[in-house]
DNA sequence: TGAATAGTGTCTATAAGACAATATCCC
DNA sequence: GGGATATTGTCTTATAGACACTATTCA
């Protein structure tokens, strides 16, 4: 049974007028991240339209009225770089009034996780997509803007702030590693613990003792032995073990 | 000396309309967090408006084309609530398209932090403005949905979203304390060692060991203390701390 | 003087860093 | 066998929890 408050308010959204007011653009803006030679590389692509034209860039594109949000970026991820079904979590919202000189907006920022070996190939777009090093000139989680380099070394100057966001994902990975078996989805399947490590010590920028990230991860209980070992390695093949979360799902 | 790419570049953004697409509405949503009689409070306004008009709900309101997202909940919660000055951080952004019946609305989430001793007196809106008590039905950091209850006790059914808002900050606030000092925010100028306690144990939701939180506490080399003792408590007095980083600022 | 909490000292269990010894593969 | 890394074990040090004891205020 309607209330007369119900009544009211289906009155007051019948004749609501959502442009009475100007509103900002919404977009959303991607940092995939996979680990190349115990380095953190980026996904980027070089802007095909103004402004900052020709420009490198985090994929990104305009959220549309019915998708929503996480949508918006798993959309923009396979339509700008053929990646699709990654991990993905929503990273901060960057809304300074004149981060772009179109109009007026607001990015909401992802950031994603790929092992290497899950990558689908790259869109032959005439090497406008592309994975570039990131170099993070700050400790901790200090935070702050980081810089990317081109496979020749040469330093790549990025579109609007997204050396920023770059900077906000780093962050976030370095934060979340206290707390989460984030190797998870930058690993495949089964892999040693060594290459556990790197994938640690890639994110955080430092080296680790191997024998307490060794006990650590192992008390840990995230961890399976697999029974396996690698092969064709030149020396004692290493044990193969599993996140135990990843084969529960 | 403007390139060719620039005078293009200048040509674009003098054509280019930001109304070609429709966009949705952007609002800041804020969570002011408090504690008093060693619960979490937050801050809860009566909507005056339809849609759900006369339930409780954060502080909030659209962005101005204008303003930063940071100036815009500034801005929200010295309107709504009277509050200024306060320390805010950027939480999440919500954004599921049916999440307000009035069209697509993106809420960015803030939290802010008060001490009890420095908030403003609440505006005498025939009572629209109160503090409600958060009670947190999950354990760790785990998140979910929190509830909130006013002075008598009576369960509060939150407008829209808000309820998950809530739970994002006190899942927040619960992971930042691992690194952080955020007692800052949320004490006096100068307190003991068991009011910060109180505070950590408020925003964990769980007791601590007096004896390893005091020394972790003094360890951390982020506490001062001011040689002054608290007064006219009915038993020995305990020294006064102050946090260091705020005496710096 | 007694109630109540502050503050100190000590013991134990646990986790991290360092280092040595042994194991196992490929060449 | 030699090179290289894995794996196990031990020792030392730092930190957390538990508990006992002393200190200081107000009523």
């Amino acid at each position: 049974m309607p209330t007369r408050n119900d009544q009211a308010e289906d009155a007051f959204l019948r004749t609501y007028d959502p442009d009475a007011y100007e509103h900002p653009s919404v977009a959303v803006d991607v940092a995939l991240l996979t680990l190349t030679d115990g380095d953190i590389s980026v996904l980027l692509v070089r802007r095909q339209e103004h402004p900052e034209l020709g420009k490198w860039s985090l994929p990104g594109g305009f959220v549309h009225m019915d998708e929503s949000l996480d949508d918006a970026a798993q959309r923009v991820l396979a339509d700008k770089a053929g990646q699709s079904g990654v991990f993905l979590e929503q990273l901060y919202s960057f809304g300074a009034p004149d981060r772009d000189p179109r109009t007026r907006v607001i990015s909401i920022t992802y950031y994603a996780l790929v092992a290497e070996e899950k990558l689908q190939p790259l869109p032959r777009d005439g090497g406008d997509v592309e994975f570039a090093s990131v170099h993070v000139p700050w400790a901790g989680e200090q935070g702050g803007p980081v810089e990317a380099y081109d496979p020749r070394d040469q330093r790549i100057s990025l579109a609007f702030d997204h050396a920023d966001i770059l900077g906000m994902a780093v962050k976030r990975l370095r934060g979340k590693l206290n707390y989460t078996p984030v190797g998870f989805q930058l690993l495949p399947e089964t892999f040693t613990l060594r290459r556990l490590q790197d994938v640690h010590e890639a994110i955080l920028g430092r080296k680790l003792n191997k024998d307490s990230f060794r006990r650590r991860m192992l008390a840990s209980g995230e961890l399976e032995p697999t029974g396996a070992h690698e092969s064709e390695v030149g020396h004692r093949p290493a044990e193969l073990y599993r996140f135990k979360e990843r084969s529960a799902i």
